[in-house]
DNA sequence: CATCCAGGCCTTTTT
DNA sequence: GGCCTGGATG
């Protein structure tokens, strides 16, 4: 008997000790499937002698990913697991797609857009084609291509599908098809894959190429998949040839928790995996070993509202708990407030730390009211979610510059950068260098590299020769140096380091610094031993470091175990667990979303979302309110979410803050922060100015006694019908020229470099301007 | 060619 | 309330 067995109740250890064949675990919130899924993986190997190179884990996020390989490692006292293929279903498959690109045409060095970096391309091929990009906007457009991606739809098949079609022109999008297309063809011109191109190549190799499919058949004899409910049609593809040869497939997931059906995740694909294997053996976990008995009846009450679940007793052993408590606030801010005093509250009395709570929303906008009254308690804390570290742009400058060079068909990447820092290469000589390679039918870069055959003016040429000449010395170096060598030689080069570092604004220090951890976080990778394998490109190369990067997320760069209070959407908790947990906003419009009420399927998932939100907390839950709230710069009235009259009364401690009338504080803490906060609505702002002290100056409203600047108003003018702008190089003063936009006037001085002249002209309709002889276009008329 | 400002548009949720 | 885009301007 191992010892690792001997923590496990009778369903887990029934779900650790089946060994072969397909396995479908239905594990509730806080039933322990973490727990079982790192021993399960520990069992194969130090019981069954399964070598680790040979298992799969799929996951949804690096994080989790994270913490299987460690548990795993802990429990068999080797390094072992790090031979393990652990990682989100994304990095897995672009680590298999790096050492077989070639099957696909792809350079295995190929980038990963981001969603931004899609967005652009989609933005390019709309204009290209001549559309309009209000109708086809970037967004809409992205997400109807992803949606088909993710059903494994390709730009054929797309154009084939009479449904499909019809939905387009419904929409009044006709041209959608023809627009996926284009797009696909860019990418793929460009060498990169967008992160759902990461799923259909993947599934196109496996399917297309037997000797592929048969190779990772025969490596990953074991596979095992977390948060199963969350699969869309393109992984469960995957899955299904991956495991075709052996069929030792172990899946994790609860039908409760599937939240992210907007990626195309279907929990269709819970049934049919039960369909498409003769004998599944299915475990239930029930037992929760996370929360108080209350939460867990309001959990299960609350669920109960749904149509056709897989039927399941959630129970728990754990005390009874307090009861929820429920709380309106006359705003947001006032939201805010409470749970900011809440907090302050407990650390004082109940001994809880700040990393014991987490505020949950269901949107990312709404962290403000909660960071300002954080911040005014001297309360730390960390918002997920938003821009990931590497999408802010001084760190998306400088990985261009390494995507330039590591795939130079990358025109992105390559786009971004030619003028940044300055050099004289501008939008017009950019378009100009697409439109040719568009019509040779070759890459940007190539235009580049041959623009003296594309006829550039002759300063233009220079500056693109030198561009392409720095870029070309890096490509040199590439096989010799390291990622951090090649980065830290590029932003010396570049001079986009010195640059940063003599702005000495704050955000200009941050920049400064964030691009210095960019460079940290190179060294640190190449410095980082990794296992390689026969027939794989992992190597310390700059290539692997970009397609690593894509893929992490906001949280994979924060310390979990920080002692702060964390923020974070809902979705972004799945999978968390905290002692105290805020769940805020629960009103109609917000939760659920507006968005999500058209319909049965949509309502559920909204109310999956609630349940998610519930089995978060361990021991104290507080449902929040507001009355009234900021959006989108004004004030709206909301009700109070039609969730909370799914919870039974007996479970809720009904308080308000912040306004309105008070009930009764209940059995934690005292109240002293109500008492603090009985203002109302009239008095509120100032009952907290006494309390928290002035709010941060706003900015300085104009003074009603400086009138506006009136707006210069140009007299228009119509330019002469055969305007041609004249060589003025030699302009002088007292000369008569044309503008065409100020009209005739005549110069009265001319000052600046011969580099750049200034003519400051006296026009007779526009008064005094002061032109700048490169840009502006004059007309000399005598 | 680059920068600044006004006005439009937005918000689900994420790898 | 904040971000991005596009037009005006030097």
């Amino acid at each position: 008997m191992h010892d690792y067995l001997s923590g496990l109740n009778e369903r887990q250890r029934e779900a650790v000790l089946h060994c072969n064949g397909p396995i479908m675990i239905v594990a509730g919130a806080g039933s322990g499937k973490t727990k079982v899924l790192t021993t399960r993986i520990a069992h194969l190997m130090a019981h069954h002698k399964v070598d680790s190179f040979n298992i799969l884990a799929l996951t949804f996020t690096n994080k989790a990913a994270k913490e299987m390989k460690e548990r795993v490692e802990k429990i068999l006292h080797n390094t072992e697991a790090r031979n393990l293929y652990i990682g989100t279903f994304h990095s897995v498959f672009a680590r298999v797609l790096r050492a077989e690109a070639h099957h696909l045409g792809y350079p295995n060095s190929f980038t990963i857009y981001d969603t931004d970096d899609a967005k652009g391309v989609i933005k390019t091929v709309v204009n290209e084609l001549n559309l309009d990009d209000k109708v086809y906007k970037p967004n809409v457009v992205y997400n109807r291509i992803s949606s088909a991606k993710n059903a494994l739809v390709g730009p054929e098949e797309y154009a084939r599908d009479y449904g499909i079609q019809q939905e387009d022109l419904r929409a009044n999008r006709p041209a959608m098809g023809q627009i996926y297309d284009a797009y696909a063809k860019r990418c793929f011109k460009n060498g990169a894959m967008d992160f759902d191109d990461l799923l259909l190549n993947m599934y196109k190799l496996l399917k297309n190429y037997p000797e592929a499919l048969s190779k990772y058949q025969r490596k990953f004899k074991y596979i095992l998949i977390d948060e199963y409910q969350d699969t869309n049609p393109a992984q469960y593809e995957i899955i299904k040839l991956l495991g075709a040869m052996h069929e030792n497939i172990c899946v994790v997931g609860d039908d409760a928790q599937s939240i992210y059906s907007f990626r195309g995740a279907t929990i269709e694909n819970i049934l049919q995996f039960q369909k498409d294997y003769d004998d599944v053996k299915v475990v239930k976990l029930e037992q929760n070993y996370r929360s108080s008995q209350n939460i867990i009846h309001v959990a299960n009450e609350v669920i109960k509202n749904n149509k056709g679940q897989i039927p399941k007793n959630l129970w728990t052993d754990n005390a009874e708990g307090e009861k929820i408590k429920l709380v309106r606030t006359a705003s947001d801010n006032d939201e805010g407030k409470f749970v900011a005093d809440t907090i302050k509250e407990l650390k004082l009395r109940n001994h809880i730390s700040n990393k014991d709570v987490a505020i949950l929303y269901r949107t990312n906008a709404q962290s403000r009211a909660f960071e300002e009254s954080l911040r005014r308690l001297a309360i730390p804390y960390i918002i997920y979610g938003g821009l990931s570290f590497y999408q802010r742009k001084e760190v998306k400058d400088m990985v261009a510059y390494l995507r330039v060079i590591a795939n130079p068909k990358d025109e992105e990447a390559l786009k971004r950068i030619i003028n940044y820092p300055v050099r004289g290469i501008g939008k017009t000589t950019i378009d100009k260098a697409v439109i040719f390679a568009n019509t040779h039918n070759i890459s940007m870069w190539e235009v580049l590299v041959n623009a003296q055959q594309f006829g550039f003016k002759s300063g233009t040429l220079e500056a693109i020769d030198q561009f392409v000449t720095m870029i070309k010395m890096f490509q040199t170096e590439l096989p010799k140096r390291n990622a951090y060598e090649i980065a830290f030689a590029v932003g010396k080069s570049t001079n986009l380091v010195k640059e940063l570092f003599n702005d000495k604004s704050t955000e200009g220090v941050a920049r400064y610094e964030n691009v210095q951890e960019l460079l940290n976080s190179i060294k640190e990778f190449t410095e980082t031993p990794m296992n390689e394998e026969d027939g794989e490109v992992g190597d310390k190369g700059l290539g692997t470091y970009l397609q690593q990067i894509t893929l992490l997320t906001d949280a994979d760069n924060k310390d979990p175990d920080a002692d702060v209070v964390k923020l974070m959407t809902i979705h972004a908790a799945k999978g968390l667990e905290f002692p105290v947990v805020f769940a805020a906003g629960l009103e109609e419009t917000l939760f659920p979303s507006a968005m999500s009420i058209n319909t049965r399927e949509e309502l559920e998932e909204e109310r999956r979302l609630f349940y998610v939100v519930i089995t978060r907390a361990k021991q104290k839950l507080y449902i929040t309110h507001a009355n009234s709230r900021y959006r989108f710069g004004s004030l709206i009235q909301n009700e109070p979410s039609r969730f909370i009259e799914e919870i039974p009364n007996e479970f809720l401690d009904r308080t308000s803050a912040g306004g309105g009338p008070r009930n009764q504080t209940g059995s934690w803490g005292g109240g002293s922060a109500f008492d603090r906060m009985r203002g109302g609505y009239g008095n509120s702002a100032q009952e907290a100015e006494k309390q928290y002290g002035a709010p941060p100056a706003k900015k300085a409203a104009t003074p009603s006694y400086i009138a506006p600047k009136p707006a210069a108003k140009t007299v228009e003018h119509v330019p002469t019908k055969d305007f041609v702008p004249s060589d003025t190089t030699n302009l002088q003063a007292g000369q008569k020229v044309e503008h065409q936009k100020f009209g005739f006037g005549v110069v009265d001085k001319m000052e600046g470099s011969a580099h750049n002249p200034i003519a400051t002209v006296k026009f007779e309709l526009n008064g005094e301007k002061k032109i700048m002889l490169n840009y502006a276009k004059l007309r000399i008329v005598e």
